[in-house]
RNA sequence: GGUCCGGUAGCUUAGUCGGUUAAAGCGCUCGACUCAUAAUCGAAGGAUCGUGGGUUCAAGUCCCACCCGGACCA
């Protein structure tokens, strides 16, 4: 629909697991989401077309109870979550492209259109094969014995288990186990981290088990467009639905959808890699159609320790924790603390640790030291001076802050926000150690102040545009203080060198990053530092 | 049950092909400074590197077993 044409400025398409419209948007999801918004917005500031894809899966048993259970037809019912999780995304400021849901006309007649192509070019691949066993409503899935205990399963004790037996359609994935191992022999890069490339290695070193592509009694579902030789039509399996969401969204099988497939990489949880780095290539490959570049597996976020989980256990609710700071300041102390290529934990006191030495003390406090220099020594203009050989030891940090960001060494987003931290840390450092308020009483050295105030107010900026792609919003508040031209955003991230502030206006108003006041914590933190009572 | 990943100072982590006193940030303590958001700068303290074996002149770093946490598979 939208198929802007820029042909000179590369085009860059990512992709984040659509979320099951089961419940509301958890911690876990605002990770992905978030760290994949800061991706596209870096991409953006370096001046790519970027498409950024977020979406929800809505189809599935699960879905079809809850929304029975609450009385309302799933429709309506994802309907609801569907919105709940927009506002969600649009109040962490999530600036994604476009928003599909695998309820969508659209995307129905693209799984079907893909499942038709596959049968078309090996019609060997899709057959039909009967299958009894006890089936888990909870998992979606049937069970083995080793799961199931008292007849129930061990993930789902409160459902009953149901002996069925089906008749189904089934994918020969066995087929391409040696397609998918030449794949990550000679694109090892495919899957990222290397961990995670290990485990699928394993994972098909012992071998592809065909998976079943339909199901029967799955009603709330994609029709499974392929008939069964018994005259039944039955519902398109899960993944074979929410796979190809990718690639539905780019317009497929409409002409034009070539112009944005293949991504450039989908942003995942560790927990599907297996399905985004076997069974998606293979389906792709089985349609004569080009594959992803690169899957991308983050880790996940504990909570204080313990493992966080959606269906059991311990939760955070996300409007509070963007209340506290605000959204940006969440965006910047998850990703600080998450590393983006494995596990990390969140607690609301590290939220305040990290947002009162990082933004409160380093960052802000410098923006505000600096601009009240100015202005007390400047008249609020920064002067033109020779920039002072110091600052090149920040290079080395914008290159690293690149390595984070751009992805051609993964995508370590919290290494590109240490980099930054260590500009700050240094601009800090730089001020102790030239004392321009005492430089300031000596009317001789007016130009050996000038040079510190400039170079301190540039490095502030630069570090203003670093920021950019991580807080969206704080970022031009700083921007806008210091006096610089248009927006933080707007500035190009590979031309930080040609920053120069000289002449800028600075007006240090309110501090942005304030420094939390006093009893801050919303847990019950009194009670647990009060002696133990009984 | 199987495969894989992780277990390093109070907390979060870095430690490349095994090799001099195991590194950093935060927190804590002390000192300095006053431009600044009771911020900043400097210094000090703090780790028998999950446990137990083994290989080696030498192991956080390799091998085995076990314990704990996690993901996936059965």
């Amino acid at each position: 629909m939208t198929t802007r044409s820029k042909p000179d400025v590369p085009r860059f398409y990512l992709t984040t697991a659509i979320d099951y419209a089961n419940g509301d948007p958890h911690l876990g999801h605002a990770l992905e989401k978030i760290g994949a918004d800061v991706i596209a917005r870096y991409r953006r500031q370096c001046g790519d077309d970027v498409h950024l894809l977020i979406g929800m899966d809505e189809h599935g048993q699960k879905v079809q109870q809850t929304a029975a259970k609450e009385g309302v037809a799933p429709q309506a019912f994802t309907d609801n979550i569907a919105l709940r999780f927009q506002a969600m995304w649009a109040r962490l400021g999530i600036s994604y492209d476009q928003f599909i849901r695998t309820t969508e006309p659209h995307h129905k007649t693209g799984v079907q259109a893909l499942i038709r192509r596959i049968a078309e070019r090996n019609p060997d691949d899709f057959y039909e094969r009967s299958y009894t066993g006890m089936y888990c409503v909870g998992c979606e899935a049937f069970k083995q014995d080793a799961d199931i205990v008292d007849g129930k399963c061990v993930l789902h004790t409160t459902r009953t288990l149901e002996e069925v037996e089906e008749r189904n359609w089934f994918f020969r994935l066995s087929k391409y186990q040696g397609f998918l191992q030449n794949l990550l022999a000679t694109n090892p890069s495919f899957i990222e981290p290397e961990s995670r490339r290990n485990e699928i290695l394993g994972l098909l070193a012992q071998g592809l088990d065909d998976i079943s592509a339909s199901r029967a009694r799955l009603d709330w579902a994609v029709p499974f467009p392929l008939v069964l030789s018994n005259g039944e039509t039955q519902g398109t399996y899960v993944w074979f639905d929410a796979l190809p969401n990718y690639l539905t969204a780019t317009g497929f099988p409409d002409a034009g959808y070539e112009q944005r497939w293949p991504a450039d990489v989908h942003i995942i949880g560790k927990d599907i890699t297996r399905f985004h780095v076997v069974i998606w290539p293979a389906m792709l490959e089985a349609a004569g159609l080009p594959l992803p570049k690169q899957v991308w597996a983050h880790g996940f976020v504990q909570l204080g320790g313990e493992r966080f989980s959606k269906s059991a256990g311990v939760k955070l609710d996300l409007g509070e924790a963007i209340d506290r700071f605000g959204a940006d300041a969440f965006r910047y102390v998850l990703l600080r603390e998450v590393p983006f290529d494995s596990d990390g934990n969140f607690s609301w006191e590290r939220f305040e640790e990290r947002y009162t030495s990082d933004l409160a003390n380093a960052f802000g406090n410098l923006a505000s030291r600096a601009m009240a220099m100015v202005e007390k020594y400047c008249e609020g203009v920064v002067p033109a001076a020779p920039r002072p050989d110091a600052e090149l030891d920040d290079d080395a940090d914008v290159e690293a802050y690149h390595g984070g960001l751009s992805g051609t060494r993964g995508w370590l987003l919290h290494e590109g926000l240490a980099a930054v931290a260590r500009m700050t840390a240094r601009a800090n450092e730089y001020v102790a150690a030239t004392t321009p308020w005492a430089v300031a009483k000596d009317p001789g050295r007016v130009a050996e102040l000038h040079q510190i105030l400039a170079s301190l107010i540039r490095r502030i900026a630069k570090q203003t545009v670093m920021l950019a792609p991580f807080m969206p919003h704080k970022v031009e508040a700083v921007w806008a203080q210091l006096g610089a031209p248009a927006t933080a955003s707007a500035w190009h991230l590979m031309e930080l060198a040609s920053l120069n502030p000289t002449g800028w206006r600075v007006q240090k108003g309110e501090g942005v990053f304030p420094r939390p006041v006093a009893p801050t914590l919303p847990s019950p933190t009194a009670a647990s530092s009060a002696p133990p009572t009984s």
